[in-house]
DNA sequence: CACAAATATACAAACGTTTGTAAAAAACTC
DNA sequence: GAGTTTTTTACAAACGTTTGTATATTTGTG
C-alpha cells in the first residue's frame, strides 16, 4: 500500500507538504498541490483511516445505534442516514442492541474506541435513561431519535407521536367504536409516553373520558400484545389502538380466537406501518412514521452541529382492520 | 482517557511491560501481569483500538457486507454472525450494497482501509464476479454466504439451495400441479442457479419434463415478480415455484387480477420464509432457510480460518397457497 | 562463589498520519 | 539591492500501541 511517504519521496518533498496537499490545505502552492493528487492518483494513494485517525484523535465513523436493525422502521432510517453521511465523507458503523442495555454499552464502548466522530441512537428498552450514553461518548456530539431522553443534551428527531396517536384514536372514535383501549408500549421511552398522551388527549376531546383501565403497557411484541389484548377484550374493549405492529399482529389474534370479528367487532390500529400491514387479511391500519425522512434529518442534525428536537409528521393509513361501516 | 504510559509511570514500569502484560504475554511475570490488571482496572482503562490497529496493521473489525440490511434473511443471519463475533472479541461493521456494485466496492474499500480482519459477505446483484473483492481485500480472509462466487478463494456457506428447490417443485407436483413455472432469479447468482438446478430436476425425476420457456428469470422484486406472473398465466402454468417471497406476493396478486384462485387454479410457493408469509391470506409456502445458523456457521469458519464449503439444510414451509386438496 | 542458563524487564523503533514551528524561497517596498 | 513581508516548504514531534533486541535480574549448577 502506497504512503504519504512514498508519494512525498517520488517527487522530492516532504510528506508533511503531501498532507497538506491531499488536504487541500490552502499553504501548499496550487501546482504542488496538482502535481500531488496527479502522483498519489497514479500510484493508488488511499489514505490509510487508522493511522489518520490516532493522529487527530477523532475518525469519519458515525455509529448508529438500534434495537433491531430488521426492524422496517429501524432498516429505513439506516438507508436515510447512510445516505446523507456517506456522501459527506463519513462512514457508518450499525450496531444492535438488541433492545439490552449491556449491549447498548458495548456498542457505545467500541464507537468510543474507534473515536466515532459522533453517534445517531435509539436506545434500548433496557436503558432507562441517558446517563450511560453520556458517561461513555463524553463530549462527542449525540444525535437521538425516536427513542429519545429529553434531558440529554443533543439534537433529537422524533416522530409527532402525540399528534399520530390523537389522529389514529380519533379515527376509531368516528368510526363509532366506543370502548377504546390501548396497547401501550414501555413508559420509560418517550415516543410511547407520548403515543399514550394522544390516545388520551382524543378520548377527552370526544367527551369519552380517559380510564387508565383501558390502558394496557409493555406490550410491543406479538407475545405480549396478544396476552394484553385478550384482557382488553374480556374488559370489554371494542377498539384498541396499538404502539407497534406487532403488537397489533398480537391483538388480533386474540380478538379472532375470542370469535370477534375485524373490524365489525372490534377495531385495530397499529403503529410503525411495516410492509405486511398492508398484505395480511384484514389489512391492519397502522400510524405510520417516516424513518427514511428521519434518517435524513438526524443525519444532517449531526452534520450542521444542530441541536434541538425536530418533530416529523406521521401519517395514519387506514385500512380494514379498523374501516368499520 | 488513561494510556498503558499512564499505567507504566505509575507502577515504575514500562509501557512494553504494561503491553505484555495486558496481552497476557508469557513473557511477564504473574506477579507484575496481576499489579499491571489491577491499575489498569483502578485507572478506568481501555485499549485505544486504532492505535493497536495501527501498529499491527490490522484491526479486531469484521465487516458484513449484504444488499440490504431489512431482508429477514440478511437481519438474521447478522444477529447469528454478531453473536459469535463479539463474543470472540471483534466488533462487526455492518455495510449495505443496496443491490448496487458501486457501493459493494465502496464498502469494501472502507473496510479494507480500517484494516478489518475479515469480511463475510453476500454479494450484490449487479456484481458478475468475485474479481473486485478479492482485489481490494488481497489476501484478507474472505467468508462468501448465500451469493457465492465458487471461484472466489476462502470459505463458503450456503444453503441447499438446489434439494431446496427440488422439494419445493416435488411438493407442487404432489399436490397435482401440471404445468409448473419458476419465477427465477438472476442467473448471475450462484444461489438462484442452485434452485434452477432443482427446479429442474424435481421435474425431470417426475417425467414432466423441463420446458425453458416456464422460466421466468431476472424476477426478486414485487414488481417484477408480478410482471413475470402475468407472462406466466397467460403461458398456461398452473403453479409458480417463486425465488423470491416478494416475486411469490407479486405472483399471487397477478393470479388475483387474472381472476385465479389460490390455490385451486393456481399453486403458489416462494423462497426465504419472511415474517409476512404466515399472516397472509391466503398463508404462502415457503422455502426457507436458517440465517441465524447460517450467521454462525459464517463467523465459525471465520474464527477457525476454514475453508471450503458449508451447506445448510432448507426446510419447506406448507401454507396455502399451495395446499390444494 | 563464580559462571552459565533461564527468566523478566527495559529500550527503542515502528505503524502512517497530522500539525506547530522553523527555515527557505519568493515577492514587495523604499 | 538591502531589508521586510509573504508565501511555500522542510523539520520534527506526536498520537498509543506493539514487538525485536538488548540488558538486567533471578535461578540453577558444579
Amino acid at each position: 500500500m502506497t504512503t504519504i511517504t512514498d508519494i512525498a519521496l517520488a517527487l522530492g518533498i516532504t510528506p508533511s507538504t503531501v498532507s497538506r496537499a491531499l488536504a487541500g490545505n490552502p499553504r501548499v502552492k496550487e501546482k504542488t498541490r496538482l502535481a500531488v493528487e496527479k502522483k498519489a492518483a497514479e500510484m493508488g494513494y488511499e489514505r490509510n483511516f487508522v493511522a489518520s485517525n490516532l493522529r487527530k484523535g477523532r475518525s469519519n465513523i458515525v455509529g448508529i445505534v438500534v434495537p433491531r436493525v430488521r426492524r422496517e422502521f429501524f432498516a429505513n432510517f439506516i438507508g436515510g442516514a447512510e445516505d446523507v453521511l456517506s456522501s459527506a465523507g463519513y462512514n457508518v458503523i450499525i450496531c444492535q442492541s438488541q433492545e439490552s442495555l449491556d449491549s447498548e454499552i458495548k456498542a457505545l464502548k467500541a464507537l468510543k474506541n474507534y473515536r466515532a466522530a459522533g453517534v445517531i441512537i435509539s436506545h434500548s428498552i433496557e436503558s432507562k435513561d441517558g446517563n450511560h450514553i453520556r458517561e461513555i461518548m463524553g463530549d462527542l456530539p449525540i444525535v437521538q431519535f425516536d427513542r429519545v431522553f429529553p434531558d440529554l443534551p443533543g439534537a433529537k428527531v422524533v416522530g409527532a407521536n402525540c399528534d399520530g396517536a390523537y389522529q389514529a384514536t380519533m379515527h376509531l372514535i368516528k368510526k363509532g367504536y366506543k370502548r377504546i383501549g390501548t396497547i401501550a408500549g414501555y413508559m420509560s421511552c418517550m415516543a410511547f409516553v407520548e403515543r399514550l398522551a394522544g390516545y388520551r388527549m382524543a378520548l377527552e376531546d370526544a367527551g369519552l373520558g380517559f380510564n387508565k383501565k383501558y390502558v394496557y403497557p409493555d406490550s410491543i411484541l406479538y407475545e405480549t400484545g396478544k396476552e394484553s389484548a385478550r384482557k382488553a377484550i374480556a374488559d370489554g374493549c371494542d377498539a384498541l389502538y396499538c404502539c407497534g405492529d406487532y403488537a397489533a399482529l398480537g391483538a388480533m389474534d386474540a380478538a379472532r380466537e375470542a370469535g370477534l370479528r375485524i373490524p365489525e367487532d372490534i377495531g385495530i390500529v397499529g403503529t410503525a406501518n411495516e410492509f405486511w400491514a398492508d398484505i395480511m387479511t384484514p389489512s391492519l391500519s397502522s400510524l405510520g412514521q417516516h424513518p427514511f425522512d428521519m434518517g435524513q434529518a438526524a443525519a444532517h442534525a449531526f452534520l450542521d452541529g444542530r441541536t434541538g428536537t425536530e418533530i416529523i409528521p406521521m401519517e395514519l393509513h387506514v385500512r380494514q382492520s379498523s374501516n368499520k361501516q
